[in-house]
DNA sequence: CTGGTTTTTGACCATATGGTCAGGATGCAG
DNA sequence: CTGCATCCTGACCATATGGTCAAAAACCAG
């Protein structure tokens, strides 16, 4: 019984394989990207026939979309814990933290992002132009207020959100490269918890934000 | 006249029709990727006849090798700054702005290079562990000194250069987004001169280097 | 059991694409 | 002027790929 996953109800058997496929596509689509991806590879990892994708999925594009849709809403979701957070050490180390494990545990995610945006953002240009756009006002708003409370320093927030987003990014997108310096070894335990420090250390350092002075 | 390159000695031909060639392909792969990118669409970028890309270059991969490897060498070249510089905020400083300046003059060169190392660096992986793995000890190496001459905080050298790399790449690689948060427009000169000023900022007092003290 | 609905799938098609090639054009040395 | 080498290119080919379809199978309410 290679298969632990055998539904029963018929109610669920789409949701299933919607799943299955989603799966196999978002890993395709970030090993060679949407122009050298190929259905019969997605369907080959997914365990089902050709035929089948184009059932659940009208066209390649149509999968393709839904993948970075689901993509962008857990990118949105890390920033949670910025907004409650009384002060930048909390906020932005919560950040870090989120979006590193981001990229520890959802890669193939990550680089599927990047390749869109890469790309002049071709299906989501419109979630750029409106969702994104609102999110980082609202993030922006957080960091003045810090700002003005005295809490870091006068950084322009653009700036401060870019060096974010690029630096924990870069442990997913560049994981092969980072890799490839590390003996060819993936980081370890350790050395994740070493680079979330260090990450966290450096700008927080680099905006000024301290700890609550007693 | 509207092709002001009319090389008139036959030895010139080939080189500028190469020239010619790795610069339409160099754009090309950037928007498209490697799987996306057409040999056709190359050729007319170009403006010349499908087939004599193959005249040129025998096969797509050989043609994508040539442009990535010569990407490859702007990179290093982009650190010579780096080691004759006294300390940190000199020589990271002026590697920041040569990062920037790349990531502003060849966004494209950027893009295939991110793409390449993304999709596990199928052509240039022996180029990443030798000569990659060299130049990155040569700079730890010099970051290590600094750090013993008490002149920046004993940050690991590797996340430190991670986050350069990762920074002043992200305004190529996602030039895109940032041009979208802006409004829609690129950033002008006063904007990039506020981004490299933003970054060399935030990682010099992250790093906790300081100018010469009297 | 039964009729209708949803799901599955092998076979098939039109098209796009990387690559080939033979013959012609062009340039240049002697 | 001539012969050789380099360069150019339209026509062509084999293959891969996204997508279609019709018929079968599985499922489930009544």
């Amino acid at each position: 019984m290679p298969q632990a996953n055998r539904p029963s109800r018929k109610h669920d058997i789409r949701q299933e394989n919607e799943r299955q496929i989603l799966d196999a596509a978002e890993k395709v689509f970030a090993e060679a990207g949407f122009g050298g991806a190929t259905m019969q590879l997605i369907a080959d990892l997914a365990g089902l026939p050709k035929a089948n994708l184009h059932y659940y999925f009208a066209t390649k594009e149509a999968l393709y979309r839904q993948v970075v849709q689901s993509i962008f809403q857990d990118w949105l979701k890390a920033a949670d814990s910025f907004d409650a957070a009384p002060g930048p050490v909390e906020g932005i180390g919560a950040y870090i933290d989120a979006k590193m494990e981001i990229s520890r545990r959802h890669p193939a995610g990550s680089k599927v992002w990047a390749s869109e945006v890469m790309h002049r953002a071709p299906v989501i240009q419109d979630y750029l132009e409106t969702t994104l756009v609102e999110w980082t006002e609202g993030r922006i708003r957080v960091i003045r207020r810090w700002i003005d409370e005295g809490k870091m320093d006068a950084i322009d927030p653009h700036h401060l959100l870019y060096m974010l987003w690029a630096t924990t990014q870069h442990y997913a997108d560049f994981g092969h490269q980072i890799e490839t310096l590390n003996g060819g070894n993936p980081l370890s335990e350790a050395q994740w918890q070493a680079a979330k420090a260090s990450v966290t250390s450096i700008i927080l350092r680099g905006i000024g934000a301290t700890k609550r002075e007693a």
